[in-house]
RNA sequence: GGGCCUAUAGCUCAGCAUGGAUAGAGUGUUGGACUUCUAAUCCAAUGGCCAAGGGAUCGAAGCCCUUUGGGCCCA
């Protein structure tokens, strides 16, 4: 509850004065105020004022008038101001009492949004013949983050990755070891899934610009992917295994983990796509087409003003929505699980199970990973296909919003590092394309992070063993990727600069884990085990207020994520979070102050501090580290 | 041709969902603070016709309409 308390309060004293003034109910806002205008501030006289025809100023005076009368525990009074806004100020002994004690239980920052029901989060679901780019990364960053926000929130989160092992990419480097002699192992101190992507696939895919004649071997390929039994698919079943396998050791070590792995191949031979079109076709949701351009496919009507979508074409193959399909519903829980499970076969690191599908025999149980929700994290650029299968799900189970498409702008290069990889652009940002080679693995990013972080802690730290020092700099620069990918909006376009990226000041997650190391070490020093049985009331200076206050905001601001699937709020929060500490630091003094009362009361609050960033980087995937 | 996203300080972005108080950060530039719990920090100065135009409103960065830049998707 925390802050939501006062607030609360508030409320329910507003809605009451409303009655006993025989005022219809309106919904108006009990907000956190901003800084100068008390604690507290409601909107509430700018609704009334059209109703009563009086001016803000004045039903804001009458209000304050009326709050002298009720009910108080957490509010010390009301005042109106002059623009109109009711404002409120907090007792702050009590209110402190509150929410300093409450921070430190484990479930603190929880809300129950979820009433744990089932949700499913499909996010990473990377071609499994390259490397992971900086772009995938906001793909798997995203996901994981809002994975945690929604575990917070009380949902039972089901994490999924379906990995496209059957598609045109897959075949392209299967073509290059086949056809063109490329070596199935990787030249020494080179991952795989490197390998297979910067020579393998980039070279590949020259070769069929200068050959035409090599697109006949590469629809083979494909139409070979597709039956399990072809040497062919057995090969690719090999490579793509390996590729996965390296994908998932970089997602490892940005501290992302998933429940179950789904294989596209998988679910085309399961026949889960003959079931779904008996089922289109029975509901209504699909028609034959007899006339017109589309004469003799099968197609989903458009809505109006939108062209009708083909899913069968007339010759009897199924458009690549049709993939989609059948995997949507399936994530919904909406068809018979044709599925079997086994374990994968490396433990994660985190020592989380993961599962995945198999058509084969398994002497594990059956597994359930579909959810009441299902939410699909994938770059805008699939908005309009995402968008069909939203119509089509939600028709399905007659829940508008039971699938949901997660989408988020994509990740270009700044012209600066496309110079680097030597494209010029003329002072333009520039898509990244793996075809072409253009594009910066994340395993590099985290490793020039890391070596400068590496040297910067060793500055510091000269006395440091080296494997501390190496902790350290892999959670800052883990923190620093995960930051940099969710602090701005979804919709907003990150034009990646490698330079620019690997700053660790300012807005950055360097800023709040140093923050939370100063805390961690006025702890240290102290030689204490902070209590919380202080006194709260000598907490009265104004940065150790606007600190409490910014520690109850928590719950409010994962609440706020949870609703709108919105990772940013928390990065927010925590570089809030961490600005009011860093202020109280400058300006109150905790250890040696030569009395004992106000010391402990300081140190609770320090405390209360560092274990509220903790859990709100955790929600982020972010670690915090004891000293940097 | 149709659709989606976007435009706020030199640069990168919050704020917009739910209209009301003084439009906030970071970065940059300039100056200041380490014998004092870690300077990956803090403080101060600098910097805005909130893309343009119109509309509804007592009131618009936010809502509606039009236009123009930029990005993407489909044809």
């Amino acid at each position: 509850m925390s802050f939501k308390s006062i607030i609360d309060e508030i409320e329910n004293n507003l809605k009451k004065i409303l009655g006993d003034l025989s005022l219809a109910p309106i919904s108006f806002s009990v907000e956190p105020s901003k800084p100068g205008f008390g604690d507290a501030s409601s909107n509430i006289s700018f609704l009334l004022s059209k109703q009563l025809k009086k001016n803000p100023k004045d039903i804001a005076l009458l209000l304050s008038e009326k709050y002298s009368d009720c009910q108080s525990t957490l509010v010390l009074k009301s005042e109106a101001h002059p623009s109109g806004y009711l404002n409120f100020y907090a007792d702050w002994k009590k209110l402190s009492q509150l929410i300093l004690s409450e921070s430190f239980l484990g479930e603190f920052g929880t809300v129950d949004l979820g009433e744990n029901s089932s949700i499913v989060v499909e996010h990473t679901s990377v071609n499994p013949n390259k490397a992971l780019h900086i772009g995938h990364i906001r793909n798997i960053i995203i996901g994981d983050t809002v994975s945690r926000i929604l575990k917070k929130s009380n949902f039972k989160v089901n994490v999924l990755n379906y990995v496209d092992d059957s598609g045109l990419q897959v075949a392209d480097i299967i073509v290059g070891f086949k056809h063109f002699g490329f070596p199935q192992d990787p030249p020494t101190g080179k991952k795989f899934d490197h390998y297979c992507g910067d020579d393998v696939y980039v070279k590949t895919t020259e070769k069929y610009e200068s050959d035409p004649t090599l697109e006949e071997i590469r629809k083979n390929t494909l139409k070979d992917l597709e039956d399990a039994s072809s040497e062919t698919a057995r090969f690719a079943d090999k490579i793509t295994q390996r590729v996965l396998s390296a994908q998932l050791e970089t997602c490892w070590n940005l501290g992302v983990y998933y429940d179950c792995l789904n294989f596209e191949s998988q679910i085309i031979r399961s026949g889960l796509w003959s079931t779904i079109f008996e089922k289109l076709k029975e509901m209504g949701l699909i028609e034959f087409e007899k006339e017109g351009k589309n004469q003799g496919c099968w197609v989903i009507r458009g809505d109006e003003g939108e062209e009708d979508k083909v899913i069968v074409r007339s010759n009897g193959t199924a458009t690549y929505i049709a993939k989609d399909i059948p995997y949507a519903a399936w994530k919904l829980g909406l068809l018979n699980d044709p599925f079997n499970y086994k374990k994968y076969e490396k433990t994660q690191p985190n020592t989380q199970v993961l599962w995945q599908t198999t058509l084969e025999k398994s002497p594990e149980p059956k597994q359930n990973f579909s959810g009441n929700k299902v939410i699909t994290v994938i770059d805008s650029r699939q908005a309009r296909l995402q968008k069909i299968i939203t119509s089509l799900m939600a028709k399905f189970k007659s829940v508008s919003d039971a699938y949901i498409h997660l989408g988020y702008e994509s990740v270009t290069l700044s012209a600066e590092t496309a110079k680097t990889l030597g494209l010029e652009t003329d002072g333009k940002q520039a898509q990244m394309s793996g075809r072409k080679g253009l594009y910066v693995n994340a395993d590099s990013v985290y490793e020039l992070l890391k070596s400068k972080t590496f040297e910067e802690t060793k500055k510091r730290h000269p006395e440091m063993s080296a494997s501390d020092i190496d902790s350290i700099s892999h959670h800052v620069s883990v923190g620093t990727l995960r930051y940099e990918m969710i602090k701005q909006d979804l919709d907003k376009i990150i034009a990646f600069d490698l330079t620019k990226s690997l700053s660790l000041e300012g807005d950055t997650a360097s800023y709040i884990q140093y923050t939370h190391a100063r805390a961690a070490r006025i702890i240290e020093k102290s030689g204490k085990t902070p209590s919380i049985d202080v006194e709260f009331g000598l907490l009265g200076e104004q940065p150790e207020l606007d600190l409490i206050k910014m520690i109850g905001l928590f719950d409010i601001q994962v609440y706020d994520a949870a609703k709108n699937f919105s990772p940013k709020v928390i990065a927010r929060y925590c570089h809030d979070l961490a600005v009011a500490f860093n202020s109280f630091y400058e300006h109150v003094h905790v250890l040696d102050l030569g009395d004992e009362k106000l010391e402990s009361a300081r140190l609770c609050l320090v405390n209360s501090f560092k274990s509220t960033i903790e859990k709100s980087l955790d929600l982020l995937g972010i670690a915090a580290p004891d000293r940097m």
